[in-house]
RNA sequence: GCCGGGAUGGCGGAAUUGGCAUACGCGGACGCCUCAAAAGCGUCUGUCCGUAAGGACAUGCGGGUUCGAGUCCCGCUCCCGGCACCA
């Protein structure tokens, strides 16, 4: 035995070295014997002999990793432990359970670590997965690994091309409120059905007239529109991809808003729906209002105000309000800097009684605003949020104010954001705090519409009744805010000044990177005659043409710019690969060229539906097969309720994807829905997200890292070679130097004992910090149940037929009652406690004697499996076992043993304990009352007082009132 | 600023939802074993007063409700997340 322990230890201890000889054993066993293959109801993983599956089955997910080139360090796996507690539980009460593991491969970190090592992402990305495996392996997580999948798999990522034209081949018909197929849009123009925008018929259009038409209906589209370019990573990035201050999420480079033409997701079909089925989930609370926040759906109105353009046409200036009922109370308006309309109003010249605040000391209202959009161009989102000065300059042009007929100024101003609304407000400075600082900023009219505030010192946001708010035809004066707010709703679109409507803060989704390692869109476009490709008009392959793989390029590094030069256009490295991009294709019509597009998908992509191709990973026809899909995702209701969406059972990661994937993935889901290939309505009936493990790093005097693992505490201070080190706490990290390895805990003390010590830390859901001196309390608990039944010089197995002991049996029966509660609810850390309770009584009562009675051994080792399921298997077989514990039985609490036959009461005297009396359990409240009031000590402390009441809590206590 | 979550011994954390505060682990003290040390085993370990019996005080701070509050209510402080000129 090579052990790590110095001396004489007994032969045959629960040691690191002796851990690890059985965890490997196990390991290799359950690879053998399959031990955690899920069986399917249909395909390739169903049982040869049709036998039906169980109905009670359990679908349990990890957030997959992304096998980034630097390994695991101990907080990744806390997750993947937690899950593989809970799914080896249900697993051993006899419920079929499929849990695995895949690979999040594409994107940009592989692109960029590929370009360190200067090694091609698909050599560095395979040798990544690789030592993942390694590492996770390790820890004996039940995982079934026929199931495993990488999304840079061919066979993989054929299928995400696949379901992009599943979505690309859609449009969401509005009435019925779901996607449909394309085709059908198609017909109903065809059939008339469906009016064309201008009200020709389907066949007067041009075939071009038609496809456009149809293009912009599809929930894939080409858009030219304000995007994220990104310079220094040479790509265009989401929304959800950019920090507040404007920087890249990955790489921290400036992020500037260009035009450009862009593939877009119509994620904002879906803005309703996801929204609103977020009350259908089982997910954190946090979760959902960060979805909701992110969505933003408010419900307001629109309206249109009459302005006159500088060469004297009619524009209108439409704006979102959410408060129509202010709108007596509009006295200007601004639009948003880069606004379409700010050219075309812009006056020529000043009129002579302009406010000198209003012009920027400009000779004419077209140099004003030409150098305050300047001035806004170069201000980064950064600027803007440190100093939130209103600024501002007015264009020239009054708007009329359709309520009142008024003419109120149009200014632009860079606090009215383009990318909300219709980038244009009414100013209502009276009931809007930021109106209200411009106007104070800029002399302009403060109007009260709303009693209740005083406007002259701050906008009055709150409730009360209108006032000031008439016309001829319509008064809003005494009503209260929502009335007045439908009120002069259907007076203005009754005038055809506006209507009703909600607005998202929710975009489309960029769906387009300019990078090398992803998924290649299924889109090619056709060569003209000229020898140019037509890129007005994409062209979806057909289905028989996936996948497109991705060309294996020598030159895959994307073509980057300074980051802080905007003026720069994204280059796709794709694009180099020209024997790729130029294809010779017959798509029904005859060989014809055609060049393909150059785009990748963003890494989100792959995410967005891995847990459909767990279950079915070899499915070469479908993505998943239906009845497969249906048999572990699809609605329960008789478990969960009639509302019950569906989705796998429980999904376990970070917060930090509160926004993008579990967004992006929900609404992947809803359109495979709605074209019918999934029976579930949402992906992940139920949530869970798992703290962070935190760590202790060290800085020196000169504030640099030193190891953490040789720092030493000292009343107090912390040491590193004698010297004065300071104290942080955060995240674990090669840079910070504070890493510990999961390789590191498993030589060590064994894989059983990190587990324990990671599950017994505390709730699952809460970040906690890493101690490794404390990992040692939990091998001590499994070398004090091995020692309970194995002689550890022997080696021999130590149970007796004893029939356990009252109080032992009582231990035994309220730890499997707590321990399979806690396990159900994943609150291992109570668990654990638990287990050691049980075990140091077992350890007090058996530990001189011959050994542990059968019927507690078994109970504690199976109570043990789902946290340390390799000692634990060990031990099972020793204990005569053939076949593994992985399947149960699980053991069953038994009633009689959880009932005392005596109640023990303590007894307070006005809230305070200050005695005891033991009681039999079938004691009335007049035996248990007679039973206290003659108890010594408290005869004593009443001296002879009669008490005002006596409670008596049940079961619990009793308090005596004097 | 707005919206969440939190604060319990020297440390990580328990507490069946209003009923014995500090389970379980780490650390610490003492003891056993040993020639000795390590490992292991055992006992003790919230703070203060007291030789002791015992008592007082303790769940961020200040109030309240209640026979009884870590838990409920009101008012603060600090910490951690998220959003942030969203009309």
């Amino acid at each position: 035995m090579n052990s790590t322990d110095a001396g004489d230890v007994p032969p045959q201890r629960y040691t690191a070295a002796l851990a690890g000889e059985i965890e490997r054993r196990w390991q290799r066993r359950w690879a053998q014997r399959g031990t955690f293959d899920a069986p399917n109801p249909v395909g390739a993983l169903s049982p040869p002999d049709g036998i039906p599956l169980p109905e009670d089955k359990l679908f349990v997910q990890d957030m997959f990793p992304y096998p980034s080139g630097s390994g695991l360090h101990v907080g990744h796996p806390l997750g993947f432990i937690g899950t593989d507690v809970f799914a080896r539980y249900h697993r051993m009460t006899g419920r079929n359970v499929l849990h695995t593991m895949g690979f999040d491969a594409f994107g940009l970190p592989a692109e960029q670590y590929a370009a360190q090592t200067g090694t091609h992402p698909r050599i560095t990305t395979a040798a990544n997965i690789e030592r993942y495996l390694a590492q996770i392996r390790r820890l004996g997580l039940g995982h079934d690994e026929r199931r495993r999948v990488a999304t840079t798999d061919v066979g993989y990522y054929r299928w995400t091309q696949w379901i992009f034209l599943q979505i690309y081949n859609a449009w969401y018909d509005t009435k019925a409120r779901r996607a449909r197929p394309i085709a059908e849009l198609h017909a109903e123009y065809a059939h008339g059905t469906r009016s064309t925008p201008d009200g020709r018929n389907w066949p007067e259009l041009t075939p071009t007239e038609q496809r456009e038409i149809i293009d912009s209906h599809r929930l894939v589209y080409l858009s030219e529109a304000p995007v994220n370019w990104c310079p220094g990573l040479g790509t265009v990035l989401a929304n959800e991809e950019v920090t507040a201050e404007g920087r890249s999420d990955r790489g921290n480079f400036p992020v500037f808003r260009r035009n450009l033409r862009q593939w877009m997701m119509r994620i904002t079909a879906y803005a309703d729906r996801l929204l609103d089925d977020l009350d259908r989930l089982d997910w954190p609370e946090k979760i959902k209002t960060m979805q909701r926040n992110w969505i933003g759906r408010s419900h307001g109105a629109r309206v249109r105000f009459p302005v006159q353009t500088a060469i004297g046409g009619q524009a209108g200036i439409e704006v979102f309000t959410t408060r129509p009922d202010t709108l007596f109370g509009a006295t200007y308006m601004v639009l948003a800097p880069e606004h379409p309309l700010v050219s075309a109003i812009t006056a020529k010249t000043w009129e002579s009684s302009t406010d000198p605040r209003w012009t920027a000391s400009a000779a004419t209202p077209v140099e004003a605003v030409a150098a305050y959009r300047q001035t806004v161009s170069r201000r980064s989102d950064l600027e803007r949020q440190e100093s939130r000065e209103k600024t501002g300059v007015f264009t020239g042009a009054y708007a009329t104010n359709p309520v009142n007929g008024q003419q109120i100024p149009v200014f632009i101003a860079d606090y009215v954001l383009m990318g909300y609304g219709t980038g244009a407000i009414m100013a209502v400075p009276g009931h809007d705090q930021r109106d209200w600082e411009f106007a104070r900023e800029f002399g302009l009219p403060i109007v009260e519409v709303i009693s209740g505030g005083d406007v002259e010192h701050a906008a009055y946001v709150g409730d009360g009744a209108a006032v000031n708010s008439a016309n001829d035809e319509v008064s809003l004066d005494g009503l209260a805010v929502d009335e007045a707010s439908k009120a002069i709703t259907e007076w203005l679109s009754e005038r055809g000044y506006g209507e009703g409507t909600v607005n998202y803060k929710l975009r489309d989704w960029l769906f387009a990177r300019q990078r090398y390692w992803g998924e290649p869109f299924p889109i090619v476009y056709a060569v003209g005659e000229d020898g140019e490709p037509d890129l007005r008009h994409p062209i979806p392959l057909p289905e028989r043409f996936l996948p497109v793989e991705l060309p294996d390029v020598v030159d895959y590094s994307p073509t980057t710019f300074q980051p802080d030069d905007p003026n720069t256009e994204p280059a796709p490295p794709l694009a180099k690969a020209r024997d790729w991009v130029e294809v010779e294709l017959d798509l029904g019509d005859g060989p014809r060229r055609y060049v393909r597009d150059t785009n990748v998908m963003p890494q989100w992509a792959g995410s967005c539906w891995y847990q459909l191709r767990y279950i079915d990973p070899y499915n070469d026809d479908a993505m998943c097969d239906p009845l497969n899909e249906r048999y572990w995702m699809g609605p329960r209701l008789a478990l969960h309720g009639d509302d019950d969406p569906g989705g796998l059972d429980l999904y376990v990661g970070g917060v930090e994807h509160a926004v993008l994937h579990l967004l992006y993935a929900r609404f992947w889901h809803k359109v495979l829905h709605d074209l019918g290939h999934v029976s579930s309505e949402e992906p992940y009936r139920r949530l869970f997200n798992q703290g962070y493990i935190q760590a202790y790093a060290y800085t020196d005097a000169r504030g640099r890292y030193v190891p953490a693992e040789e720092v030493v505490e000292s009343d107090g201070r912390y040491l590193y070679n004698g010297e004065p080190v300071t104290r942080q706490y955060g995240k674990m990290g090669k840079s910070l130097r504070n890493v510990v390895t999961p390789d590191e805990m498993c030589d060590t003390y064994g894989a059983d004992t990190f587990r324990a010590y990671e599950m017994s830390m505390g709730p699952l859901d809460a970040s906690r910090p890493w101690a490794t001196k404390d990992v040692v309390g939990l091998q001590r608990f499994l070398q004090r149940v091995w020692r309970n039944l194995v002689d550890e010089n022997t080696g021999e197995l130590q149970v007796t037929s004893e029939i356990p002991d009252e109080p032992t049996l009582r231990a035994v029966h309220k730890a499997i009652a707590g321990i399979s509660e806690d396990y159900a609810m994943l609150r291992c850390n109570t668990a654990v406690a638990k287990l050691i309770e049980l075990n140091n009584h077992v350890t007090k009562v058996y530990g001189g004697h011959a050994g542990t009675p059968r019927q507690v051994a078994e109970s504690l080792v199976l109570l043990l499996a789902p946290v340390c399921p390799h000692i634990a298997e060990e031990l099972w077989e020793r204990l005569g076992h053939e076949d593994s514990l992985a399947h149960g039985p699980f053991p069953e609490a038994d009633e009689r043993y959880l009932v005392a036959d005596t109640v023990e009461y303590p007894i307070q005297v006005n809230g305070k304990v200050r005695a005891r009396v033991t009681v039999s359990a079938s004691a009335t409240q007049d035996d248990v009352r007679h039973a206290v009031l003659t108890e010594p000590k408290i005869v004593e402390l009443l001296e002879g007082v009669q008490p005002r009441k006596v409670i008596i809590v049940s079961g619990r206590l009793v308090n005596v009132v004097v």
